[in-house]
DNA sequence: AGCATGCCTGACCGATCGGTCAGAGCCTGA
DNA sequence: TCAGGCTCTGACCGATCGGTCAGGCATGCT
């Protein structure tokens, strides 16, 4: 064998994604990864220091994308922040499907771990902007079930592509989402930002 | 010790119930159960025989409203099917918030038990249903972002009593929604049922 | 040739998992 | 009083998990 080193690094990343996003983390065994590739689990544990390290290096590039929206959302208010969230998550969301699959459903255990301590936070965030940050119970709930919707179905709708599935996630999310600051039964002031 | 039969039958059931939500079934160990209640994991074992017949008797109530809805489900089609399909699915994932928590994330792996091999199928007709059996992608998208959506919702607002949580996603979904045979460029014809 | 370095592996480790089993303790009916 | 059934338990089992370690095997430099 005896490959060059980015090669079988990569492969093993290749893999773990694969398997991850149909088994789940806790569900995929270092062996599972190491099968695929067609080597011995110690080859992965020599490319990677533990099974959280190749998950951490598996998410970074998402992670990285997220925390550039995140940036990108810091000081905007009402409907701008909606639009913001949006169309940012519909998109991170579309691009990183596979990231996205492999923490459907064991975010609350993963989000322990050190290399995703902020996650929460930002996510947390995120869903505040897509309400407008607003504090009714109505707008807090529309914007969790369109974030963890739209989650789902990018894991699950593998095969439409891209450009096909973004537009119709963003009209989806915009007629959902009710703008704060328009065609509510107050004057439109320009006081309901964050208190 | 040695309690009735059904006390202590009925508090692994609860236990279980509680520890499945936070930590999910592959999370959760007979010992983490047993553990809660206060027994052996062999007492469990005398009361369940494999923790797979555990989860399926706490899916039981849930998953007899899921099929009743499925019945309900049967014949409807356009906006009527639509209707139905939001209402029923929100009033039960409302009422089963803890049951659809254990489900969440784990769905793929625990539909392969014969105890839950029919879930599948019917939340497929579910979702053909609220999308008003249409087989416009941007329909089946909203239908699936919509359920998941609200499964998500339901597992997490656990703090949000019933009465406030089920009207919030029932307009949610009927904002969300679009009407398959109302204002569409094309005249109110009525075939568009099941292929 | 001799040596060092990097890639890879089989064998092994302790921990934990779901599940089994013989038997202890208790209650009840004969 | 005693037999029998019900409830419960500690001890144990094989399997699998993530992770460690000494060493094999190329390759390249001196």
């Amino acid at each position: 064998m005896a490959r060059a080193v980015s090669e079988t690094h990569g492969e093993i990343l290749a893999a773990a994604a694969r398997r991850f996003a149909v088994t789940g983390y806790r569900g995929t065994s270092l062996q599972d990864i190491a099968g695929e590739v067609g080597c011995s689990k110690a080859t992965v544990l020599y490319h990677f220091a533990n099974k959280e390290a190749l998950l951490a290096e598996l998410m970074a590039p998402a992670i990285g994308v997220l925390r550039d929206l995140d940036d990108q959302l810091t000081g905007l208010t009402g409907t701008a922040a909606q639009e913001v969230a949006a169309q940012g998550f519909v998109d991170l969301a579309v691009r990183f499907r596979r990231e996205i699959a492999v923490l459907r459903g064991e975010f609350p255990e993963l989000l322990c771990q050190p290399a995703f301590a902020h996650i929460q936070q930002i996510s947390d965030r995120l869903r505040d902007a897509l309400a407008g940050h607003s504090d009714r119970p109505a707008a807090r709930i529309a914007a969790l079930v369109l974030l963890a919707g739209i989650s789902e179905a990018c894991a699950e709708f593998v095969d439409i592509p891209d450009d096909e599935l973004r537009p119709a996630l963003l009209t989806l999310v915009r007629r959902a989402v009710e703008p704060v600051d328009a065609p509510l039964p107050q004057p439109p002031t320009t006081e309901d930002k964050d208190s």
